[in-house]
DNA sequence: GATGAATGAGAATTCATTCAT
DNA sequence: AATGAATGAATTCTCATTCAT
């Protein structure tokens, strides 16, 4: 677009945030296909016009509300990266169920959205990385025996699919394999 | 399943079925928020008061999509179990793209709507439950040293993941796994 | 698209008749540019989404007002053709304030509208030929003197004009050569 | 002219004929039913709130882009009279496409606007009897044969349906009336 | 079994305009 | 001289649903 780029305001005015604040409520709450502008103006207790001044499509709003949520996903993780037990750090990182469930709420939205997806696979792959680095740094010689990328993969599948299983009360089996994956996690560092 | 059936018609009417066909199609490419009754009936060439005249209101045609897309599932699945490889039978089963993308529609769909949770929850318990018995069958002795309801959760979770992520085109490493976890299986079964 | 053709009803119920005759009215009074769905629903006294489901798009709308205008031209100047005095019958036609009032709105339109200018384009050059044919009939023997398809454009600048000048009030010089004109063409008719 | 300048900032500042030719080149190429603040503010890549800063309203900026546009107008009018060839100079004004464009987007916008009608049939008004005086000069002993005042209206008005039909891409017949035209104009003049 | 008509709600934008700084 | 914030009104369009035939 030929549009003088409108970049608004401070990038953290406090509207702003709200506006983001009330959208992600709204996504965790009642699915992406129901964030509109205007259900989270009425969130924010903002007149629906304001949150198109702040974001002009509603594209725009839910990459900005994703870009914040992956921004502070990567702050946590740099945090559980440096924990003295990494491992259990990064496995308590991914079952973050609040965390999680709007990260689900977004890959669900990203398969029909190119703008999403490119962000969002992105931000996937390098966090990635990071998550196989440390694995493999936590392993240390028993990488050999374990491969870090395989069970970074582990992880982050088996995280996805207990919070996703909680969303929907199914589940069954899932207590069980938590506990169990838990111990072996442990095991795997306890003897590292 | 729970929820009565609301159906006008004989269940298998051609029409109903090709607006069973057309909304399952708009979910799979567009995603569940635009498997609105006008889409599904443009899909099909059909006028929008038909869709309804079969599904009185949205939610019943979404019910009917997974209803169907559930007895899919298990015909597969009871197929699967009866492989002479069971186990790499249910890999298949599991990571079939196609199914798959509707199930994780559903599932995305299933957070935010009860009548679909209910029915989700209940088959997901059915299917998971008939697994881990295959499982156990399949491993016999070495059940003991491979927990078949771990084992089945993994599957799943991966399964999932691994799909979901190629949706988003994200999956750094996803290959890697599946190689090795498939080597793995094998591994199981062949001296199983 | 893909939607099934929404072909409305008959295509002469007293609605859908209703929306162009209100459609065409808020045009010739308030411009083209206002004659949005909204203001032609109030104009004919039904609401809104009542004009959207006779017309899915604006666009439509406007191009079904210009088919009927255009039909309804085609008639006049086919009774005009037919005239004991065609050329001045002609003229009589081309002046007519009511229809070119119309007609500029819709010429100012499709400028910047290709639905419109298709539409248009191919109406005016039917129309045009069928116009040169009469003059040349007309004009008989004179026909070496007085170029045809000159005459014909001549007279649709000049009708154009009166009209166009009339509407904003402007027109100095206007009513003296149309007198002029009118005597002209007499003129050519009588010896004719 | 009759409206008064509610010109805020010096009546050359180099940003306010910025606006003024981004609002000039929005009306010829979208219409002026599309010269927002907004979309001329975009066009000229400033922020709209300094559209309105200069023009209050945007009928205030509609009318000054005409006034500018007429003064231009006049002193092409002005250069044409002086040309050795007047009639010829005058027809060449005449079809001058982008003006005329122009010209006649402000004539179908004027029918709705009464602030632009009075602008508009002020200046129309004084052009012409300044056309008129110069076709009576030119013409000199002819000026018995051909009418002036009908000859400057014929020259407007076949101009702006030239134009106009262009815009279209309709006109059939028109180009054979341009050159018949022309040298007929010629021949007025040669034997002058 | 099927469909046309109608409606009210909601969604995404766009816009002109005001105001305080 | 310029701009960010805010707002209310309009606009286009989509949707689910009801009803009468």
């Amino acid at each position: 677009m030929a549009v003088a780029a409108r970049r608004i305001g401070a990038e953290n005015s406090a509207t702003r945030l709200a506006i983001l604040d009330a959208c992600e409520a709204v996504m965790v709450e009642e699915g992406y296909a129901n964030a509109s502008t205007r259900r989270v103006a009425a969130r924010a207790g903002l007149k629906p016009s304001l949150v198109h001044y702040y974001f002009p499509t509603t594209d725009d709003l839910h990459v900005a509300v994703y870009r914040r949520a992956a921004d502070w996903a990567s702050e946590e993780l740099a945090k559980a990266i440096a924990d003295p037990e990494p491992l259990m750090a990064l496995w308590r990182y991914t079952i973050d169920t609040t965390r999680m469930a709007l990260t689900l709420e977004f890959m669900a939205m990203a398969v029909h959205r190119e703008a999403l997806k490119a962000a969002i696979s992105e931000h996937a792959g390098e966090s990635q990385k990071l998550i196989i680095a440390t694995i493999e740094r936590a392993l240390g010689d028993k990488a050999k025996d374990n491969n870090p990328t395989v069970l970074a993969t582990m992880i982050s599948a088996l995280g996805r699919s207990l919070v996703m299983e909680a969303g929907i009360g199914a589940g069954y089996g899932h207590e069980e394999t938590r506990v169990w994956f838990e111990g072996w996690l442990k095991g795997l560092t306890a003897k590292a």
